[in-house]
DNA sequence: ATACTAGTTGACCGGCCAGTCAAATGCAAG
DNA sequence: CTTGCATTTGACTGGCCGGTCAACTAGTAT
């Protein structure tokens, strides 16, 4: 099998848009099944669960940000807190560009999966705090560098990262109760003005 | 019928916990009537849909809230900002004390349903959007009063309000994610250094 | 007593749910 | 040519989904 069997890849490429459009509980196996052109015994050769399906959804989008947006904004090339701009830019001309196409504004397909099953599934619930953690570095790096630089006073990095990391979930969850991209356009830029001082 | 039917009433009390603590599409009706000791002709008799039924759960969470910590967290007798201090304050003793008796961080039940139902269901994203609508007044006219006393320095009161409430929600998914309330703790006072300044 | 209505019952609808299975197919290595 | 494995097929399971319905009960108002 060294052509790698594009069934697999069918199944999850039927199965993002669907995911991230609506809910998990919403999109049936069968559904993805049809629309991938696949058979329910062939589904289930390639994924033991719908849950796996979902996992490997999740690593798909994650894959896709990380080598996007997310290498962009965190171009080294870039002054530290520039970089956080551009991830706010970034998320905002995304979701924008989705609801273009698609009529609607979709959000965090990692924010949309854990309010969802975050209490019935501590294994997704594990993969996507893995994610949020992954982000989170990213900014807690980006800040201390900041720092370093001099571009802001010290502050406790750990936590305005998550503290940003919360702020960037929280305004695309505003922007989705609206429907409304420009949402991230107006509050997105203040979260530079978030902070958590280090403690005594 | 002078005693209000309490049958309607229990079907929201069996649905209450169980909407919040799942998803509304994990949630069905039949397993309502079952624990609230009611028959599916019944429930339709009170409730044209599902749908209706989460309509009414959210307006009793609402109360629940209007009445409980937010009545409190915006006493005028409080200075300004300590009012935002206390209303996080509530959101984190309250998801506390929901994880120790159910064991899990259930987050909070608007943002819960509006990253689930908003693509798909506009009614129930409009209701949504007016809880939230008003919950940002709240912020706003807090913040406007803070710089009418000079407690904090001018600045553009509609988007900070809405930028907090955004942090808000964010921390409170970031908790969710974690199963951890102790994040709202360690992440909620940072709401006050958030602020959008006035446009020129 | 009668008529009206709010409330209740429980069977029923078509359809979808996640997941299973035994049998067939196709391909590749010996 | 044969063995063996990856893949595919499509029917099937038991159970739940939201919602409907006609019949029945009980209380109230005239």
């Amino acid at each position: 099998m060294h052509i790698a069997t594009d069934t697999r890849s069918r199944i999850i490429a039927a199965a993002k848009p669907r995911f991230h459009s609506r809910s998990y509980a919403n999109v049936g196996i069968q559904e993805i099944c049809e629309s991938a052109g696949v058979q329910k015994g062939s589904f289930y050769h390639f994924f033991p669960s719908k849950r796996d399906l979902v996992m490997a959804v999740i690593d798909e989008f994650a894959d896709e940000w990380a080598h996007g947006f997310v290498a962009e904004a965190f171009d080294p090339a870039l002054p530290p807190m520039e970089r956080i701009d551009y991830l706010v830019d970034a998320a905002y001309f995304w979701q924008k560009s989705i609801k273009q196409v698609h009529g609607r504004m979709l959000g965090c397909i990692f924010g949309n999966l854990t309010l969802e099953v975050s209490t019935q599934d501590d294994i997704l619930r594990a993969k996507l705090l893995a994610i949020f953690s992954r982000a989170k570095s990213r900014f807690k790096a980006t800040l201390e560098e900041a720092v370093v630089a001099g571009t802001i006073s010290p502050l406790d990095a750990d936590l305005t990262a998550e503290a940003m990391l919360a702020y960037l979930e929280g305004v695309i969850l505003l922007a989705k109760s609206q429907n409304d991209p420009e949402v991230i356009y107006r509050l997105g830029p203040a979260i530079k003005t978030l902070r958590v001082e280090t403690a005594a």
